[in-house]
DNA sequence: GCCATGCTTTACGTTAACGTAAACGTCAGA
DNA sequence: TCTGACGTTTACGTTAACGTAAAGCATGGC
């Protein structure tokens, strides 16, 4: 399975533009066919991980470094634990990201109680 | 309970530009002493929100919104019906933002794992 | 009286993540 | 043959969220 740019660009909702920016900043590795640049299952797979991070509030350089993670498991045992400190650094960026959503969803949540209320004062 | 302007900023480690600046865009409305911001609790609060905001990925215009939500529950049916669709727009980021995290953290976990049986690896 | 500390305003600088426009190649279809 | 849709590179523009001086007021301690 291989994809146009703006195939691409069409299935993730994002422009041509900013994909060839991503290539430009080093996150997607397209080959190319004559001038043309063609993205197999593998590219895709890096930029729904990047729009996911960015979904997340990461920045881009953020999400190489993660998705770098994923991969290359290392050489020798100084690289093994560095890897694995990096893992355990985004996982608790990651928990508290998790804990200030739950504590927004509770605010939304109380925020929509109040304004039930007030519609059923309405209603008499 | 009031605060200075540094006061807030070690508590939250931000820097007094950073609250200045909140201030600026109407996030923050301190009170003064002559010329010198003093802050309160409410202050603090709203402080506190906005960083969690940040934190999640959210502008400070979104933010600015989102404590738009809390707080007054509006007059009138049209402006109360608004305020919970906006509410249910918000929930819905925060939905996906919740399964973006748990996607994320699964991909670690497994990093993780390999990263480990590598390591085992190595011991023989 | 003087100096350090902390506050103030004003203003220009910086970085990330694209947007936007210009100018050009290529190829299938009328 | 020419037009329109799609692709390319190059380059300058834009916005958000501060950083970084510069210059000045106030005040408490030595």
């Amino acid at each position: 399975m291989t994809y146009s740019i703006s195939d691409l660009a069409n299935e993730f909702d994002v422009t041509t533009r900013t994909i060839r920016f991503y290539e430009e900043k080093g996150l997607l590795r397209p080959r190319r066919e004559g001038t043309r640049r063609i993205y197999g299952p593998s590219d895709r797979t890096r930029l729904r991980l990047i729009l996911r991070g960015k979904r997340l509030g990461l920045s881009l350089d953020e999400s190489a470094e993660i998705i770098g993670l994923y991969g290359t498991p290392g050489r020798n045992r100084r690289q093994l634990e560095l890897l694995l400190s990096r893992i355990d650094e985004r996982r608790a960026v990651l928990e508290r990201q998790q804990r200030d959503l739950h504590a927004m969803m509770k605010e939304l949540d109380s925020a929509e109680s109040q304004c039930r209320d007030a519609l059923d004062a309405l209603d008499n």
